[in-house]
DNA sequence: TTAATCATGTAACACGTTACATGATTGC
DNA sequence: GCAATCATGTAACGTGTTACATGATTAA
């Protein structure tokens, strides 16, 4: 469902051709939930026949033809419905899904030396991804003072400081079990 | 992918049913990765037909008929093939999917009260989760024993010192973020 | 000249969820 | 008498991924 009411938050800021959205959700939603562009696609299609969202095909001569979509009352209700209820959302923000952590279920069926590189390996993406984190606090300020709302740019900026809480907490963890199996070994 | 593997490293501790695989899976696994058992007879299935595993009936008289999986060499091979490649699962650990971060972003959407309220729920469900999780140490500690394995005991524990750790980064996040709301206010 | 950007999708497959179906035994 | 436990699944649907297809313009 997200996929779906992520698109209708962003054509809720303006339309867009297909290819418009599927920038704006890689710069900006991908980093909570990823989509490819088959599925927006998809989901577009979907979001129409539902009568969430009108589109116009324009004609270019210059460019490939493009696609232009447009909220309608309906789409907009619909995410003002989504945003009104967001328990069962919250209830699902506490479950993890990690593949990672059911290899470290496992580890104990390799070498001690395999699961420290492996734990060393993820406290290395951890402490890149926070490089990668910090730079994106200015280009946010920036977007809010272009669409002249910082009210806005506050909820984006907690995006990132979840990223950012999450990068470092895993980063500690990691170092925790690193000292836990280097005490073993 | 991961279920699968899961299902093989459980299979991995001894030969089970189908419903125990399912029990086993709920009591250990499903922390980190969630799977309904109508997904866990499905894997099964295919697992047997790459001849990861085999089955036998079992006729009962008194209670209904069970089928016993055992994993084959072939399905041994896979798992210590799986756990020695960990690479891409350690990235899609740096990957955040998550539904409610999709509403925060949203939020200027609707009042300050409204994502006020929505942070409030979510610090109280990092609270609970809290808790419950601190009770599960002791019953892994026992489990280590009966299997009279430690190192094993010590991975499990670490997956659980992963979702304290996360819980504990989502309720500092909560009340910052509701610090700064209430600065705006 | 080659990579990036613009711009659209379809088809097939893989994985996850929901709803349904059956029925005996055991403990409160 | 009712809920929990034991024990198996099927069918349909929803969501996410991979591979494929096309082709012009523009900047380095």
């Amino acid at each position: 469902m997200s996929l779906r009411y992520g698109l209708l938050g962003l054509l809720n800021y303006g339309s867009m051709t297909g290819y418009e959205l599927n920038k704006a959700f890689s710069e900006s939603l991908s980093f909570f939930w990823q989509a490819k562009t088959s599925q927006i696609y998809r989901e577009l299609d979907a979001m129409e026949r539902y009568g969430w969202l009108t589109s116009e095909r324009i004609i270019q001569s210059e460019k490939p033809n493009k696609r232009v979509y447009t909220l309608t009352m309906g789409g907009k209700e619909e995410l003002a419905k989504w945003l009104s209820l967001p328990e069962a959302d919250i209830l699902d923000a506490m479950r993890v899904r990690s593949a990672f952590l059911m290899r470290v279920f496992f580890a104990g069926e390799t070498s001690i030396e395999q699961s420290l590189e492996m734990l060393r390996t993820y406290r290395e993406k951890c402490l890149e991804n926070s490089k990668e984190m910090s730079v994106a606090h200015d280009a946010i300020s920036e977007y809010g003072t272009i669409v002249g709302d910082d009210r806005k740019a506050l909820y984006w900026k907690m995006t990132l400081l979840y990223g950012e809480a999450f990068c470092s907490a895993g980063l500690d963890w990691a170092n925790k079990a690193i000292a836990l199996l280097e005490e073993v070994k």
